[in-house]
DNA sequence: TCTTGACCTTCCTGTTACTGGAAGGTTTAT
DNA sequence: ATAAACCTTCCAGTAACAGGAAGGTCAAGA
């Protein structure tokens, strides 16, 4: 299969299939003419890739999973640890943002947002405290 | 006063201060031996821009900030606008990686862990569906 | 057969907001 | 005089691609 309809199954770009490959993480063999050849193996691996992507797995963590994915003795512990981590990770970055949002939503709503110049958030952000 | 100075008057890193320079947001005077001058109001700049970013403000959204802070006549409607838009972006931000943290602790808590090889998360990634 | 359009290839640049480091000039203190 | 602590510019790298140029390949239709 070559990487257009191979791109269209795994439901990815041309590009990030082509640069899956720069990267190591999908190596299909080529044809005589030069184009990839995406085995079904590649294929599984490409779509994989896609849904660990999407459950936001750096490249890194992908590599690993992918590696723990084709190795037949893995302990399904190493597995749930790196995604483990992973929610640790979710976990603190919303936590950072609804501290921020907290934040700016007293802002906002001390600020009248009419035409007239004074701005309780301007004064914030100059000032580095509440008004 | 010299950039070290400065930066750490703002609670900025000395380089992240050139880089302000270079995308043209606080621009010092330079002194004779080619030292960055920074005066009170590049001081208060720089500030503001810490403050800003800290709040998740893109530096485009600071542009535009600081442009709206420079102006006496601006209204106040604009920079709440801006700050709406900004907690729109947060919120959705937030939701998604909440949807992104429910499915990821469904797969992690159907998966036992320990060490044998069948792992559920990684069959899940396989096969795009909940198994 | 020729041509057209849809593929495919590599290579280079740009994105965000910096960070690190090299090579070298300046100032200050000892 | 010299060493430490500043400062300067320039170049490269980060994450994970996206856009585009220049050109090769293939299948179908006139």
């Amino acid at each position: 299969m070559n990487i257009g309809q191979a791109a269209a199954e795994a439901g990815l770009p041309v590009k990030t299939v082509r640069y899956y490959e720069e990267i190591g993480l999908v190596s299909p063999k080529r044809r005589d003419n030069g184009y990839r050849h995406y085995s079904a193996p590649d294929l599984h691996k490409l779509a994989f890739l896609q849904r660990a992507r999407g459950l936001g797995f750096s490249i890194d963590d992908c590599r690993t999973l992918l590696s723990l994915y084709e190795d037949k003795k893995r302990a399904s512990a190493d597995v749930k640890n790196l995604a483990n981590g992973h929610i640790a990770e979710i976990d603190q970055k919303i936590a950072e943002l609804q501290t921020l949002r907290n934040t700016l939503s007293h802002l906002i709503s001390s600020c009248h947002g009419d035409d007239r110049a004074d701005c309780p958030i301007l004064d914030d952000l100059a000032s580095g405290h509440q008004t």
